[in-house]
DNA sequence: TAAGATTGATGTTTCAATCTTT
DNA sequence: AAAGATTGAAACATCAATCTTA
């Protein structure tokens, strides 16, 4: 192993992951402006509600799956709540915790959210890949940057 | 073309591009802060003033550069400033604009980010790559996706 | 004592308006 | 009128502390 650490391509990689993500992700945010939809942020949420269908999900699962920290969770569902597309129940099995439950209007947001949200993917990112062989060596690659392996 | 739009494929580029950028800079943030120095956007700045040079960069550029707004480039030079890492100066060939130059402090603290963002980007990043070739492949394909061409 | 969740205070980003110079 | 830059107010995120139950 000679060479600089970390490698000029890896500098490279690292820079270019957050430049693409930063300019994807605020077109995308846009597209969702100007249809006067609620940021992502609300969607990534409201999907994973639906998902846990009736028995609902705890914050502290959010969590984990939005990679958010406790305190953002709860105030991103005080905002869904105030708004009516989240319910908040008792917890049975821990007193501690809570259910959260997508209302029917929440859902209704979640589908009116998706056609617009799916073409800003298609038009930012798709269309930027020209085959679906690049679109999942991406992805392949970017899956490695995730994987839990304990770093540190 | 037949097959959803966007494809599955991209559907998932998309998904792990935010969820990869995001792991990456929450881990290397968190490095940084564990050293007490500032968060990267500090890093990103002083980066470009000090390529800059002699000459001053003016808060428009920075903007392109960095891609920020124009209030929020405003309100970290002002944070940078107080700070003691940047001074700003009359600009003479538009009365607009200014210079913003790196003071001796805003070098000094450069270079003591470098080296443990430099080993973050490494532990983060590089480490899960275990090639160049693949560090090199995914730069390729992140490149592409932020090729201007006018979209929309 | 630790885990789940919330809250007050503080810092940062965003929105809309403003100011100056071109 | 448009471009460069700033600012007050509101929204959102972060830090540290708190509260409740396991």
């Amino acid at each position: 192993m000679t060479g600089p650490i970390p490698s000029a391509a890896v500098v490279s990689a690292w820079a270019r992951l957050m430049r693409a993500q930063r300019i994807a992700l605020q077109k995308v945010e846009a597209d969702l402006k100007s249809a006067n939809l609620p940021p992502l942020g609300w969607y990534d949420a409201l999907l994973e509600l639906k998902r846990a269908g009736a028995p609902g999900i705890r914050p502290v699962e959010l969590e984990r799956r939005l990679l958010l920290a406790q305190h953002n969770v709860s105030r991103l569902i005080d905002r869904l709540e105030s708004a009516g597309h989240v319910e908040r129940r008792a917890c049975d099995e821990d007193g501690r915790g809570q259910k959260l439950l997508l209302t029917t209007q929440g859902l209704d947001l979640l589908e009116r959210m998706w056609p617009v949200y799916r073409r800003a993917i298609q038009d930012h990112v798709g269309s930027k890949l020209d085959t679906d062989a690049n679109a999942s060596a991406l992805a392949d690659l970017l899956g490695r940057l995730t994987d839990e392996a304990a770093d540190r």
